[in-house]
DNA sequence: GCCGTTTTCGGCCCGACTGTTTTCAGTCG
């Protein structure tokens, strides 16, 4: 079987983490890890490239190239082994903790022979840290502290666990004066910690966070951190004529700013999070606002969702950037339940919420009976809504309510409901939600199955994740993706913050291919209706514009797509 | 280890804060 990208890349990660704790050059280390990051991104299999195609990705030379095919033919390489028989790599979970780093790792391994984070704990408790040169009292409490944390961490929030940290948060700032960055700003489907910037000075915000927080990590002048509800929030103080530059820099990701200064590097300046700097005269160019500063060195303007050095800085710098899909362009909502199966809203709800958010058109579309917790509907009652969707439609509303299903895709590929129903519907939405652990092939089969099915408009929830709940399942995109295009069948951006799946990386390779974006909230609820602004910011993380994405055509238009 | 519209060798983003120090290394974002 073939070795996935994301395997190839998790291999490389793990060689570049060993290296950097037997302290091989930086710079090769980096390399490394950037290697496995592009590698992670990529959408064709590498296992599969030659050798020329692989030395023209941007990143990767002879050496790694060597081990790319090393790993992909045989799972591992000579380096990655070696350095495991040297390096006890369970040691390589110390550089989760926070305050641990290489370099700490590696004279507690040797000096304590500290191999992982039970023997840390013990050595810490015994007080035989202290006895270390550069170790004191207070780093023997951090490292506690940290494998305490470490082991209580809830992992990455979701957006809806962000915005309730950020909530916890704001009541200590005056409103206007700040603005929160990071990865939440860039639109990330998950987030590890929370940037906030703001104008306000640091002796005026300090005191007020103290109980609002559980824990004051560190506190300066410039940039104070936080730990709320054991997610880390990091504030960041700016002058109203830096906060351009402050912004850029705070907003991140780290990849693209690194690009960015390369960048400035070019032309005799340094950027940093205070503007950008003359390297003759030391002179500072300050930025009250990103726009001026990305103008000034000779960038269209980026938005955040598109900040990942994916190729959007080079397409920046010939003003070259695309028009990216925004709320305004969606004219329906393509994934809704009604209480005709699990959802809380009737038909004429439906219809009437459409109206309110300014849609044409919402597509009802309520599981099929096979899923026995869902009081799905079978071929009989489907014909009994489809009388009642026509009612509520001759109402004469202005958001037209389509009739469709989310149908069962079933263990041997067959879908939930028969063909004659399925024929009848205006748009079919296909999903799985049982049998969840087959392995890759049978899996990416019977997906593929529903794909080749002619009733079958959009595959919901590709990959059926739970944002910190459930992985996605085994299964080959490549291959959903390019069947998908064959069979002109569109691909869902399930807008639930809980799900967000398609992701974004996914997204833009379907995009690229050009297979139709269809974006859903999968409403239960009638507040579930505003989570389509998810959908969309993920959208644009995926380099979507309008024409990219199913509901932004006319009813007619989608209409016609779906016959 | 990678890379080149100054370079095939000599660079590689930049700064804040802590702890352990008498000037800085390590970590983090």
């Amino acid at each position: 079987m073939e070795v996935s990208n994301r395997e190839v890349a998790r291999k490389l990660l793990l060689l570049s983490e060993l290296q950097e704790i037997t302290g091989d050059n930086v710079f090769k280390i980096r390399a490394f890890y950037r290697a496995a990051d592009i590698i992670d991104r990529l959408n064709n299999p590498v296992a599969l490239m030659s050798d020329e195609d692989l030395r023209l990705v941007p990143g990767i030379g002879p050496a790694i190239a060597k081990k790319v095919r090393e790993i992909g033919k045989t799972g591992t390489c000579n380096e990655l082994e070696e350095l495991r028989a040297k390096v006890p790599p369970s040691l390589v979970e110390l550089l989760n903790l926070e305050g641990v780093g290489p370099k700490t790792i590696a004279v507690l391994w040797k000096k304590l022979n500290v191999q992982c984070i039970g023997d840390l704990e013990k050595a810490a408790a015994g007080h035989r840290i202290r006895s270390l040169k550069g170790f004191g009292e207070k780093k023997e409490q951090g490292f506690l502290r940290s494998i305490a944390l470490y082991r209580a961490a809830g992992g990455r929030m979701d957006r809806v666990e962000a915005e309730s940290v950020i909530n916890n948060l704001s009541g200590a700032f005056t409103p206007g004066t700040w603005v929160v960055a990071g990865s939440y700003r860039r639109g990330k489907s998950s987030i590890g910690d929370i940037d906030i910037v703001t104008t306000e000075s640091a002796s005026v915000i300090n005191p007020k966070l103290k109980n609002r927080v559980d824990e004051v990590i560190d506190e300066g002048e410039r940039r104070t951190s936080v730990r709320v509800r054991g997610h880390r929030v990091d504030i960041r103080f700016t002058h109203e004529r830096q906060l351009g530059s402050m912004l850029i820099y705070l907003t991140g990701s780290k990849e693209f700013n690194i690009r960015l200064r390369e960048i400035a590097i070019e032309s005799g300046r340094k950027v940093n999070e205070y503007g950008v700097q003359e390297r003759a005269d030391g002179k500072i160019h300050e930025f009250s606002n990103e726009q001026d500063m990305f103008a000034f060195l000779g960038l269209q303007n980026i938005i955040p969702e598109l900040r990942e050095n994916q190729g959007e800085i080079e397409l920046a710098r010939n003003y070259q950037l695309p028009q990216l899909v925004g709320l305004t362009d969606i004219r329906g909502d393509l994934h809704v339940h009604s209480d005709w199966s699990d959802g809380s809203l009737t038909l004429e709800q439906l219809a009437m919420n459409g109206e309110t958010l300014g849609y044409d058109y919402i597509l009802c579309s309520d599981h099929s009976a096979t899923l026995g917790i869902t009081h799905g509907l079978d071929e009989e009652k489907l014909q009994r809504q489809s009388h009642e969707i026509e009612r509520v439609n001759r109402m004469g509303g202005t958001c037209t309510l389509l009739h469709g299903t989310e149908v069962d895709i079933l263990v041997n590929g067959s879908l939930g409901l028969q063909d004659h129903a399925l024929s009848e519907l205006d748009l079919v939405i296909a999903s799985v939600h049982t049998s969840l652990k087959e392995d890759r092939d049978s899996m990416t089969r019977r997906v593929i199955m529903a794909v080749e099915n002619e009733n079958v408009d959009i595959i919901g929830h590709p990959t059926g994740r739970l944002l910190g709940k459930r992985p996605p399942f085994e299964i080959d995109l490549s291959r959903i993706i390019d069947r998908a295009k064959e069979t002109g069948t569109s691909l869902e951006c399930n807008a639930s913050p809980w799900r967000l799946d398609l992701d974004d990386t996914d997204i833009r390779h379907s995009k690229e291919l050009g297979v139709p974006i269809s974006i859903g909230t999968d409403t239960h609820h009638e507040d579930d209706f505003s989570h389509m602004r998810y959908g969309v910011t993920i959208a644009q993380r995926g380099w979507c514009s309008a024409k990219d994405i199913l509901n932004s055509l006319t009813l007619q238009e989608l209409l016609d797509w779906a016959s």
